[in-house]
DNA sequence: CAGTGGTCTAGACCACGAC
DNA sequence: TCGTGGTCTAGACCACTGT
């Protein structure tokens, strides 16, 4: 299969490369997991540089079309199992049973959910949790931050910020807080939770998300900030949270108001 | 500025010199703005090959730090102006005032929102579509293409699908279907809506996304499929809609059920 | 015009995976 | 051991932006 390459072109060479790849695989011609040919054997299909082809390969996995792994090869990306966030993981009923939200959230969808507990412990908040909790700037806040497993892969960090007086004393700030999550606990002392408000965008990872999401090229991550509110619309908890875009769908219900 | 390089270190110069640079990005030593020392200059200040600066830079500009002009140079990103999607978005408030939601919400903002058409008329539902608007596959059905800009400048594509027989003979199969948009006449029709479903995610955009959106490198899409509900709890539009990640916050409010 | 980044080549050495 | 991709060099020509 030579592909449609022209040289005399004025689209550069590296980019009708990857095009010839892409329809290739988007057209079903390479399949999911199948390898694509060595450089060397691009390299004699297109009759290009080394660099030249690199660079469509590239080209494709900043795209997210493709993995490439040192020494065996590069391969079309499976689109890996979905993950959904329901828009009831915060309800009460899965509190009540003792569950916090994500571990809930994928054993319903029968995946093996994991927690890996980073850090417990006090900290100064920054200028934008301040204003989000509603504290002075460089307060006393406690931290937890912990990464989230799926079936043993990392798919989530997240970092909850609470208010260090709401909160001293409690089980909230040991490494397990109990049954139910903090939300359950913070029920317990009295502060009933009424809602949430969860922002969302979504960027490239930096370095250190990619390495601790063992993300490949061309994977985005969601960035969520979650706020709680208590019954007299305090906030009581920021809960900053980085997600493999590949393995998320958030689902959202919207009464029409 | 030197900058800390390790030619003995097991990690490759490329990245070094691109932690460098973000170092200095992040740290302030480079504004947002600013233009990075050129490819021939970095090359002196770190003692490398061309292609080695190049190969940091490019890291860079896909993890969305940099802007990269051609016979211009290479700039800090200026994160632009955020426009931020509010839970109450699809009020009737504003349908009441005349205002389909883009519009308000950036008037709102003190944007200038512009539409452009780009296709309405009939098509076959795709399974995924036929699916959610609980159709037969390959049903009839109107498709409405659309551009939105802020400021001139393009930030969103969206396409709405309903069914041919629900919109038949009336304004929404026209181009401009009056004030209030698709969702005033729908319901003037007698098709109350009560919710919306909308689900998100991220990905990086495909080559005509890219230049639909006038995409720089590591920008993301999200990617966000909402489902408008009638009393009856029919579906009665599909929104598919592809947004430049760099210019949106999207915002939720959950109650807690 | 000089300076910028964009593309392309030809070659080299290395680290890793599979056999 | 061999083939894979990862890194790096040195040089070339081009297109675009500024003055």
């Amino acid at each position: 299969m030579p592909g449609r390459i022209d040289p005399a072109s004025d689209t550069p060479l590296y980019r009708q490369i990857a095009e010839d790849l892409r329809h290739a695989i988007m057209g079903g011609r390479l399949e999911a997991g199948a390898a694509l040919p060595s450089e060397s054997s691009l390299m004699e299909t297109y009759g290009s540089a080394r660099g030249t082809v690199r660079q469509a390969v590239s080209l494709l996995k900043s795209e997210g079309l493709l993995e490439v792994v040192r020494g065996r090869g590069a391969f079309v990306r499976r689109r890996p199992p979905i993950r959904r966030l329901a828009h009831d993981r915060f309800s009460r009923s899965h509190r009540d049973r003792g569950e916090s939200a994500f571990l809930a959230e994928l054993r319903a969808q029968g995946q093996t959910p994991e927690v890996e507990l980073i850090e417990v412990g006090e900290g100064k908040a920054s200028p934008e949790v301040a204003r989000r909790l509603g504290q002075r700037n460089g307060s006393k806040i406690l931290v937890r931050r912990r990464r989230y497993f799926a079936d043993g892969h990392p798919i989530e960090l997240a970092t909850s910020y609470l208010p260090w007086k709401l909160v001293d004393g409690s089980p909230i700030t040991q490494p397990n807080p109990g049954p139910g999550g903090i939300y359950a606990r913070l029920e317990e002392m009295g502060h009933e939770l009424i809602g949430f408000t969860e922002e969302v965008t979504a960027r490239m990872p930096l370095p250190d998300e990619s390495k601790a999401l063992l993300l490949s090229g061309g994977v985005p991550v969601l960035h969520l900030v979650r706020t709680a509110y208590t019954a007299d619309r305090k906030p009581v908890e920021i809960c900053d949270t980085v997600m493999a875009a590949d393995s998320f769908i958030l689902s959202y219900e919207l009464p029409a108001v």
